[in-house]
DNA sequence: TTAGTTGCAAAGGCTTTGCACGCGC
DNA sequence: GCGCGTGCAAAGCCTTTGCAACTAA
């Protein structure tokens, strides 16, 4: 059911009712809910839970790796839980929409060693933004 | 002096001294400023300058297309003056500091068009993440 | 048992807005 | 002079925090 939830509980990590749901409702593909759309969601199966559970949770997640933060358009942040899937985002200017897309070659090799100025780079990430077919 | 006053003033943009100031203060290679840090400079200049003043400008550079708006980090938004020059972001993990990077090769390229789903692509911006030489 | 987790409510950071005054054109 | 731009202060959104009560292991 959870691959999510599976992976955490094997990392020692005490399993609540709440974190729980949080990691149901995060799971599965194509998907990028903000913190709250997430506490909306929790909330249908599990009434008193709070916001500021929902955020804690998910910034534990995120410190765990086992969550992505993305921030594509400067409001809210919106979490995806295919942390272990490499992949890009595709973002609509009309709507918001985020897809996930797959790339060819590795983002990283297109970094000249002249243009990494002393950085240890160990992460790319690409957002192509464009209108989805609704919003065009 | 400020190519970026002068192709807004091009465009029939009302130029009032807190409009040039805020130019001023963001035009130059490499610079990155928050909302407050554009703020807190251009008080240097002109005092009375109110921060939604500064909010206001540079939403509407945005708007012309003339600035881009960086959100790296889910915290405060960076304003950035080379709109014109395509260009990649080097963020440090450590510190938050960005480098403008060059890449070689199209992103755009790199997205297949079955990786597409109707979407018009119409840009891509890349994010390299690591550590810069004081934090590593 | 007991350390880690939760809920509440309040505070905090960043940004936007409403409205009267002021100023570029 | 007209209409857009500005400043102020207040409100707004998103997120974090302090602390007492609670609960998984």
């Amino acid at each position: 059911m959870s691959d999510l939830l599976e992976r955490l509980r094997g990392r020692g990590w005490r399993v609540t009712s709440q974190r729980r749901v949080v990691a149901e409702v995060l799971d599965g593909d194509h998907v990028h809910l903000t913190a709250d759309e997430v506490h909306a969601r929790a909330v249908r199966r599990l009434p008193e839970i709070s916001r500021a559970t929902v955020y804690n949770t998910l910034g534990e997640m995120v410190s765990l790796g086992e969550v992505l933060e993305v921030s594509t358009d400067g409001r809210a942040k919106r979490y995806d839980p295919n942390a272990h899937r490499p992949h890009q985002h595709l973002v609509c200017s009309g709507c918001g929409t985020i897809r996930d897309v797959h790339t060819t070659g590795d983002p990283l090799s297109h970094l000249p060693a002249a243009e990494r100025y002393g950085f240890t780079v160990s992460a790319a990430e690409i957002t192509y933004r464009g209108l989805c077919p609704s919003c065009a």
